[in-house]
This record gives C-alpha cells, sequence and structure tokens, in this order.
DNA sequence: ATAGTCTCCTGCCGGC
DNA sequence: TGCCGGCAGGAGACTA
C-alpha cells in the first residue's frame, strides 16, 4: 500500500487515537516481520505515553515520553487496522490505549518492519542517515536532483526510487511524476536537461501533495473497522493503466519493466 | 562506485 | 471448481 502519501496518511489517522495516550497494553501475535521485533519492544511501549506522530520518507514515528521512537515501515502489504471488530491472522502488533483504542499493525506480506530507536539520535540511526532529502521539503531542489543525475547512466526511473537520492517516492508516483514532467522513464539520468529536471521536482512535489490531500479528505475510511486505506487510483493518469488512453493525448499507456518493477508511461508525452 | 538481478511473503486474478 | 503462473505499493543483499 504505501508510499509517502498513504504512510502521510496513516500517521495523521493514527495521531487522532496515540497523541498524548498512554500505551497500555502491547501484543505481539509473531516474533518477526522483516526482521524480527526488537528486543525489549513490548517492554519498551507499554506504559509509555505518546508525545507525538511523525514521518520520515515512508517510516512513521511514534514517539514516547521515554526517549524512544517506535519506527514502522510498512513495506507493500502493511496497513493499521483501527479497533478492528474481529482479529485478522496478520494482525502482527496490537496496541491498546489507556482509553481503550485498539491499533493493530497489519501486513500479510511481512515486507515490514518495526524499530525502536533513541529518539535524540534519531536522525543519526543508519537507516535514517543514508536517506536522501524529503520530497515535501525544501531540500528536494532541482539542484540537488541534477546533481544525483549528473554522469549516471542508469535510467531515471529506477533512480528516482533509490531512498538516498529521494526519501519517499515509491513506484507509483515516480511513474506519475515522470508523466506530468514529460521525461521518459528509460532515459539515462545523466543525459536528462536541467530544464526538464527543473520541471520535475515541482511534478513530484505536486503529485505528492495531491495524494495527501486526496487521503486527508477521505480520512474517514481509514478509522473503518476494516482499515482500508486505498490509493487514489482514479487519479492516476498512467500508473496501472496499459493499454488504456494518456489522460494527456490520449495514446495507449506503454508498460515496461525497469529493475524488475513494472513502468507505466506514454510514449507521446515522454521524451 | 554503479548497475542490474534476486529474494523475502501472501493474496488475488485470469486462464485453462 | 481447482490448479498454476504471474503480478503486486519496498528495500536490502547479492553479482559483476
Amino acid at each position: 500500500m504505501p508510499e509517502l502519501p498513504e504512510v502521510e496518511t496513516t500517521v495523521r489517522g493514527l495521531a487522532r487515537y496515540l497523541e498524548g495516550e498512554r500505551i497500555a497494553r502491547v501484543t505481539l501475535n509473531r516474533a518477526d516481520l522483516r526482521r524480527p521485533f526488537p528486543e525489549g519492544l513490548v517492554q519498551s511501549l507499554t506504559g509509555a505515553t505518546v508525545t507525538s506522530l511523525g514521518r520520515r520518507a515512508k517510516y512513521g514515528l511514534i514517539h514516547t515520553d521515554r526517549e524512544q521512537t517506535m519506527v514502522f515501515h510498512l513495506g507493500m502489504s502493511g496497513r493499521w487496522r483501527i479497533e478492528p471488530e474481529t482479529p485478522d491472522k496478520h494482525d502482527h502488533l496490537v496496541l491498546e490505549t489507556g482509553s481503550g483504542h485498539m491499533l493493530a499493525l497489519n501486513d500479510a506480506r511481512r515486507f515490514g518492519s518495526v524499530d525502536m530507536v533513541f529518539t535524540p539520535g534519531l536522525y543519526q540511526w543508519p537507516a535514517f542517515a543514508a536517506l536522501g532529502p524529503e520530497p515535501l521539503g525544501e531540500d528536494l531542489t532541482a539542484q540537488h536532483l541534477a546533481a544525483a543525475f549528473k554522469g549516471r547512466a542508469a535510467p531515471v526511473k529506477p533512480l528516482l526510487l533509490d531512498q538516498r537520492i529521494v526519501a519517499g517516492l515509491g513506484n507509483i508516483y515516480v511513474c506519475e511524476a515522470l508523466l506530468r514532467a514529460g521525461i521518459r522513464p528509460d532515459k539515462a539520468a545523466g543525459a536528462i536537461s536541467r530544464k526538464a529536471i527543473d520541471r520535475l521536482v515541482p511534478e513530484i512535489k505536486a503529485v505528492l501533495s495531491e495524494s495527501i490531500e486526496a487521503g486527508g479528505s477521505t480520512i474517514r475510511d481509514y478509522a473503518q473497522p476494516n482499515g482500508e486505506l486505498g490509493y487514489f487510483a482514479a487519479n492516476w493518469r498512467v500508473y496501472g493503466r496499459e493499454a488504456q488512453p494518456c489522460r494527456h493525448c490520449g495514446t495507449p499507456v506503454q508498460r515496461m519493466v525497469q529493475g524488475g518493477r513494472s513502468t507505466f508511461w506514454c510514449a507521446k508525452c515522454q521524451k
């Protein structure tokens, strides 16, 4: 499910149930996701009060009053289920708050992760230290991307999925941003003009912002027992639309595989 | 350093 | 109906 907008929407939804709340009970229903749950996770969280929530790239952050932050990643299939009416076999970690809310981290494929990190050193944590700039922040500039692309023979699309270059983009929004900027996904990154990069940066920010806004407007859905939080597929211009007309020019959308992952693009709009 | 491939895991969908 | 292959939002470990 989750790219940056989905994680952001998830965090905002969780905040309504967790911010200022004491965690009364933590239940682990298995020992691991992608990696084992951290040692002492239950003990670290139980009795702690959540001071605030946040997000870095595709990671959600649950800060506690013990200088410990629970860092979660949703992988491919992760989601939080709010007040689930019935347990699900993929509810791997369950939090119960002092005021009786129940929140279940559900992840069928278990590509996600949970870590507890010392809050004051959070951004020196190795996984975070390696991340590139937040795409919605001021650090993602055309200059930054131009420097990252310089001399690179690799196609631009897989490079934009590299979290060291931009932190938070995933397969869907990279496809969408490249379409909007009119850049071929298989163009060598180093061959992309500064002018095209100047178009790309605002389109990255726009597509992410629009998606967060759409998510925010349907945040009510998030609180439903099934915990579904969909992508806003109706707004996609190319992703998942092979052979359907490009929403800009009507030409059938193409699909190709790059690095083992599907890329959707328009041969007419993207040069 | 860079580029490309493979893998983890489960669920779903389409074809036969 | 049931089986099988292919595909899926991510990312890290490999290899050349």
